[in-house]
DNA sequence: CGATACACCTGTGTGC
DNA sequence: TGCACACAGGTGTATC
């Protein structure tokens, strides 16, 4: 499910319900994702106020007054699913959960005083840790991150940097989390359409001039995803259950057949494998 | 070191 | 209707 617009949008939509609150309770329905869980979890987190909610690359931060930041990465079906207690059931099975049974795959709630917020995770590639706020940098899962494509460290001269000499296709150098964090093949597949650079080329033998194109088509194409709320792909659904429509804008990702959308191109949307998942290009506009 | 294959896990869509 | 199979948003680890 989430790459970075996807993360952002759940951030945002989890902030109101989060950013200040106090965890009253949390309920960690079994051990582990697709790491155990934090020695002592529930405990750490019970009592504790969320000061921020922030997010680095796919990952969101919320930042608790105990000096201890929650780590959460949603994987590929990780969702976020917020009850607000005071109001209306806000999703179909919200009645059923309060009559005293959760959904399946339902496997940490939190509760504060006025909302429940669900981890719902069915393939649980997803994971949760607990991480001193000071030291986040240097968290395992954190400290090979490449820069964030939407800050001002992501530049021409990191991104020609880092394909400098890179045999892999760019296809696989842009999903490398440590070349720029955040991209996943739904935006690395818009990206390389937009820049009108194959998917197949090898990073390291791209014009720079062409490189420094990346940057802001990937800035652009993440800040057009943001604003629309995300993707909704299959079931996935913003924090507040409403849909995401970014999807309407992909111009090559799950389109195969469909014309290429570049004017004056008149290609076909093909798909291909590369190293074991779905590349969606043109290669006629695409070189 | 870099590049690639495989692993983890469940749900959904397709074709027979 | 049932069943087998391909495929799905990620990423750490093993292997060459």
């Amino acid at each position: 499910m989430p790459e970075l617009p996807e993360v952002e949008t759940v951030r945002r939509g989890l902030a109101p319900a989060l950013e200040g609150a106090r965890l009253v309770y949390v309920d960690v329905r079994r051990p582990d994702l697709r790491w155990p869980f934090p020695d002592g979890m529930a405990e750490r987190l019970s009592g504790a106020t969320i000061r921020a909610l922030g997010r680095r690359s796919k990952y969101l931060l919320a930042h608790l007054d105990t000096g201890e930041t929650l780590i959460v990465h949603l994987g590929m079906s990780g969702r976020m699913v917020v009850d607000d207690l005071a109001g209306a059931a806000t999703r179909p099975g919200a009645f059923h959960r309060d009559a005293g049974w959760l959904p399946q795959h339902d496997h940490v709630v939190l509760h504060t005083a006025s909302h429940r917020v669900t981890f719902n995770d069915a393939r649980r590639f997803g994971a949760m840790d607990l991480w001193p706020t000071e030291d986040l940098e240097n968290h395992w899962l954190m400290a090979k991150l490449g820069p964030e494509p939407l800050g001002n460290a992501f530049h021409a001269d990191h991104l020609i940097a880092a394909f400098r000499g890179r045999t892999t296709p760019v296809k696989a150098a842009l999903l490398d989390q440590r070349t720029v964090a955040g991209l996943g093949n739904i935006y690395v597949c818009e990206a390389l359409h937009r820049a009108g650079i194959a998917p197949t080329r090898r990073a390291g033998r791209i014009a720079a001039r062409r490189v420094a194109d990346l940057v802001p088509v990937i800035r652009e194409v993440l800040g057009e995803a943001i604003a629309a709320g995300g993707s909704s792909l299959r079931d996935h659904r913003q924090a507040d259950g409403t849909l995401g429509y970014f999807q309407h804008g992909f111009r090559v990702y799950d389109r195969e057949g469909h014309v290429c959308p570049t004017p004056d191109c008149g290609g076909t949307v093909r798909r291909i494998v590369q190293s074991g998942r779905s590349t969606f290009h043109c290669a006629r506009c695409q070189r």
